[in-house]
RNA sequence: GGGCAUUUAGCUCAGUUGGUUAGAGCGUUCGAUUCACAUUCGAAAGGUCACUGGUUCGAAUCCAGUAAUGCCCACCA
């Protein structure tokens, strides 16, 4: 035997060879010239904010299994790769790194330090995918801080500007005070936080006192009017009325049927800003806007010296004790209460008026809802969420972000006049603060314009992932090939950012839906209920890093631990199934060193035996191949990676291993002791080949090392593809007339039941497998028994009896005469 | 408050369009085994399929309702 498979288990080692053999021999290269139907992904790039964790490993690998199994269906996948390098979660991570803010540094300072730190990232991500296995082709990788990628990004934000899809507008904006930029809805999330219900003294003007109830007390002076429910019993009479703050402002009382009756006293005061509410109420009826609130979250302008330069925090602190002080305040009770912070550090947002650019999406929500009916989504009840998202949606999408590192908004502004200023296209990408417009506009120097000193939303650009990937607009023969995209893979948690962003700029842009299927994995939880944790690594609470588990485990037992889940379920992490992933490697080594080595007398150019001479068990084996490609094919049709190793592992580890190899044994180790043995050896034999051949084509899009490992040192000097990952996956029972073979199957169920009643009278009689006997009596009804006679020599010599006797009989049953 | 999902063996989960006795892995107990198996194979024990009603010859599966859990969202004076 090939000393390959002397040895004990598939050796680890092997994979990073056969990671090397594959990128050589371009097993997962695109081409762009070939006339196969193309397969394209439209990976997601990982944001280099950190470390990876398993979590990534859990959804890129469901992805990389769809992918390796198209390119065994003969498609030309087109599967690229690229790194989320910019925006605020890597400027958070350089931050982190150097234990400074952005804002202590120039500009350009900050870029280089963060160019410089997210370079290290890279290579360590690629490492980690590589010695994963991913079959993507690194041709295609590109980063979003590239050069292309920002000319991409910014060309397409002029040319939404120019539709007028892309404003700017001076309104009041989701404002994070902590990272000091604009946010969109969807970077908002909720998070209970400990807070007051405040009841406050008002004054009318005939001196009687009203109550307001608020949880913002130090918004008080920027209190424009107060407002009841015009339906209100208790207030009616107020309606228009003058009303006292504590502060000493004077305002209107107004009616407004968005009053809570039963909420607090029923009087509310309306500030500018402290919710979307005021927001509305403020612009319906024409108040009076009073900014006390500053970029930096603290109080200006607030007409109390004490509170100016406060945070709010403080200001409400000082503000209550000058109230308590007045005896303007009633009571306060403690509360529990969600407040939307920014996801990125939890700090509450602010609504704070700034000029900022919108990509307009509010009055396009039609289409976007349209638009999902033209893609199917895995699983299905996913595009709920997404629908739900848009539904709701209450603000257009905020792109300009106060920040550094990032793809700068390609706009000058005219000192004079305040136009807009453009660079030329040949400029892009372009950064508005190092260079001057092409085209200055008529009576203008350099001293007369001012460039734009915001960045894009990072989601501004890597929704721009499909036609990033189809070459950035600078490849028309690969747009046309790739684009819409096959798949996009991604996480239930980035639906209502990347997925509907990305949909939301191939509208605009392409007017067509991005991708024909959205695949959606889950999350992994450290224990149920628990997100992973970035920070939790080896030693910690959490599970050991992805490199620490492939180094114990080896690639392959790590990939098939990340298919078992159900498609878009969040799953608890749980390394025994890492084990079982290795133990499935095992067995496939031994499954292949027991078939190889029965193989060695066996020339598959030569000796191979039609499928109709062959012996019904070896038939059967064939026929399983085919029902169970069947299998396969529809759970991945699906989607489901995980439904499909399931119906692998049923297969081969009871199919093939525990019945089809015991009941064949006999009859390829010891031929002379059937009639006409050395035949039916031959048709074990080449059963052998291509029902292990099988296995391996199963197999390999999960377990792509230990499989393509054992056909490179077996099967590949007799067939014609260079790597197991260049065949064709194993056909299903298409074009065959099953009906023909209802005997076989018949039969073989018998033959199987017959094992299960041999092996447990062994095991109730405490008789040894290796025991020989002298009988084996088989009873039961002729229909049975006849079924059972042509794997008469396998019976025999799994059952190692040297008679078998059949016997009429109403039940089936067996017994050994020893 | 709205939406979605989940609830099946001690644990983790499968169960396709309703069809005999509800499955797997891990764990437990017992047995065999070094002749492919860092063992592996076999057997056994273990379930009122969350609950209540309905449809049906027949329901884990379909319908209605209830409860618990999780996620997403809204409300947040």
């Amino acid at each position: 035997m090939h000393e390959f498979f002397e040895n004990k288990h598939f050796p680890q080692e092997e994979e990073g060879r056969l990671q090397d053999l594959w990128e050589q021999n371009g097993i997962n290269a695109f081409d762009l010239d070939s006339p196969a139907q193309v397969y394209s992904i439209d990976t997601p790039p990982p944001t280099v904010s950190g470390n990876m964790h398993i979590g990534h490993i859990f959804s890129y690998t469901q992805a990389e299994v769809l992918a390796r199994y198209k390119r065994m269906q003969g498609l030309n996948v087109f599967y690229p790769f690229g790194f989320d390098d910019n925006g605020l979660p890597t400027e958070r991570l350089v931050e982190k790194q150097i234990g400074h803010k952005a804002n202590e540094f120039t500009r350009e300072e900050f870029t280089d330090k963060c160019l410089e730190i997210t370079e290290g990232y890279r290579r360590k991500f690629k490492e980690l995918w590589r010695s994963l296995g991913l079959s993507v082709d690194w041709r295609y990788e590109y980063s979003t801080i590239s050069p292309e990628v920002r000319r991409t990004s910014q060309a397409s934000f002029l040319s939404l500007l120019k539709q007028g899809n892309a404003v700017r507008v001076d309104s009041p904006t989701l404002w994070c005070p902590e990272c000091g930029t604009a946010v969109a809805q969807a970077e908002v999330d909720d998070k209970e936080l400990s807070s007051s219900f405040h009841t406050i003294k008002f004054t009318l003007e005939d001196g009687c006192s009203v109550n307001i109830a608020t949880t913002r007390p130090e918004l008080l002076p920027a209190c424009v009017a107060v407002f009841v429910h015009p339906e209100d019993e208790r207030y009616k009479n107020l309606i228009g009325k003058n009303i006292t703050t504590p502060l000493g402002d004077t305002v209107k009382i107004i009616a407004d049927d968005a009053v809570s009756i039963n909420k607090g006293t029923g009087v509310v005061m309306c500030c500018s800003y402290g919710d979307e509410q005021d927001m509305k109420w403020i612009k319906e009826h024409h108040l009076p806007e009073k900014v006390i609130i500053g970029k930096d979250g603290r109080m200006v302008d607030s007409g109390i010296d004490e509170i100016n330069g406060a945070s709010c925090n403080k200001a409400r602190a000082i503000i209550i004790d000058k109230l308590k002080t007045s005896g303007d305040l009633i009571d306060s009770i403690p509360i529990k209460h969600d407040v939307g912070v920014h996801e990125r550090c939890g700090t509450p947002i602010e609504i704070i008026p700034i000029a900022q650019w919108f990509i307009k999406i509010m009055e396009m929500r039609d289409k976007l809802i349209a638009r999902a009916d033209e893609i199917k989504w895995h699983p299905p009840y996913m595009k709920e969420r997404y629908l739900q998202w848009v539904s709701n949606l209450k603000w257009d999408w905020a792109i300009s972000r106060q920040r550094y590192y990032g793809v700068p908004i390609p706009v000058w502004y005219s000192k004079k006049t305040g136009e807009i200023i453009f660079p030329d296209e040949s400029q892009l990408p372009v950064d508005p603060h190092a260079e001057l417009p092409l085209n200055m506009p008529a009576e203008h120097t350099a001293d007369d314009i001012i460039a734009d000193s915001d960045v894009l939303d990072t989601w501004a650009t890597s929704s721009l992932t499909p036609q990033i990937n189809a070459g950035c607009g600078q490849n028309a023969d690969l747009h046309n090939r790739v684009y819409p995209m096959d798949l996009r893979p991604q996480a239930h948690d980035i639906i209502r950012t990347w997925a509907l962003y990305t949909i939301v700029m191939s509208e605009l842009h392409e007017q067509s839906a991005p991708w024909s299927n959205i695949m959606i994995s889950g999350h992994v939880l450290a224990r149920k209920g628990e997100k992973l944790s970035k920070s939790k690594g080896a030693g910690g609470k959490g599970p050991e890093s992805p490199e620490e588990l492939i180094a114990k485990y080896s690639a392959d037992a790590v990939r098939y631990w990340a298919c078992g889940a159900s498609l878009g379920k969040d799953v608890v992490f749980d390394e025994n199934e890492i084990l079982k992933g290795k133990k499935l490697i095992t067995k496939l080594w031994n499954a292949a060193k027991f078939s190889i080595g029965n193989l060695e007398d066996f020339d598959p150019t030569k000796d191979m035996v039609a499928e109709s001479d062959m012996e019904p068990t070896d038939q059967w084996l064939l026929l399983r191949i085919r029902e169970v490609a069947d299998l396969m094919n529809s759970t991945f049709e699906k989607y489901e990676v995980g439904s499909g190793r399931q119906e692998f592992e049923n297969f081969f580890w009871k199919d093939f291993c525990d019945n089809y190899l015991e009941m064949v044994k006999t009859r390829l180790r010891s031929p002379e002791l059937i009639e006409g043995g050395e035949k039916k050896k031959r048709s074990a034999q080449t059963a052998l080949y291509l029902g292990l051949k099988a296995v391996l084509q199963f197999i390999a899009p999960y377990m792509p090392h230990v499989s393509d490992g054992i056909y490179q040192h077996y099967y590949k000097k007799y067939e014609p593809e260079s790597s197991l990952h260049k065949t064709k996956y194993p056909q299903g029972m298409e074009g065959v007339d099953g009906s023909e073979h209802e005997s076989l199957r018949f039969g073989m169920n018998n033959f199987i039941t017959l094992i299960g009643n041999i092996r447990r009278i062994r095991t109730t009689e405490r008789i040894a497998f290796s025991t020989e006997s002298e009988t084996l009596e088989i009873y039961g009804p002729t229909k049975i028994l006849e079924s059972l006679k042509p794997f008469i020599d396998d019976i025999k010599g799994f059952s190692k009896a040297k008679n078998i006797q059949f016997i009429e009989g109403e039940s089936f049953d067996v017994k050994i005469i020893q």
